[in-house]
DNA sequence: GACTTGACTAGAC
DNA sequence: AGTCTAGCCAAGT
């Protein structure tokens, strides 16, 4: 594996539960603001312990296939931490990390 | 080293 | 809201 696909674990490894990130963003904490992809071609090796399931797309859906047998797995591993899917959706604006260096903001269900 | 592939993203319709 | 296209860049073959 590549160093980057190393910080790439490393990275998603402080993505909080509950929380996501989607692939361009991790790009982007990484200094690779293009490498949205080389994110994801990271992940397909990635050891176990890493909290992969916590990176969605930019529209905080799956993007995941089939033909991988994880699309289903990547969901109920959300959900176990409390992050529910709309239409096969993460709301960013909820779920979304602020990024390393970042505190997590508080979640709430009603105003405050 | 050229060609193909891909766990992406933003824009247009 | 769903589909299609263009751009992107490194890994794999």
């Amino acid at each position: 594996m590549t160093d980057f696909g190393r910080r790439v674990w490393h990275l998603i490894g402080k993505i909080p539960r509950g929380q996501v990130a989607s692939y361009g963003q991790i790009a982007r904490w990484l200094g690779r603001p293009r490498h949205a992809r080389l994110v994801g071609m990271s992940l397909r090796s990635c050891p176990s312990g890493v909290a992969w399931h916590r990176v969605v797309n930019a529209r905080g859906g799956i993007s995941l296939r089939a033909a991988h047998g994880s699309m289903l797995t990547q969901r109920i591993l959300l959900e176990q931490e409390g992050v529910l899917l709309r239409s096969g959706r993460v709301s960013l604006a909820r779920y979304g990390w602020q990024g390393p260096g970042k505190v997590s903001r508080p979640r709430r269900r009603h105003g405050g």
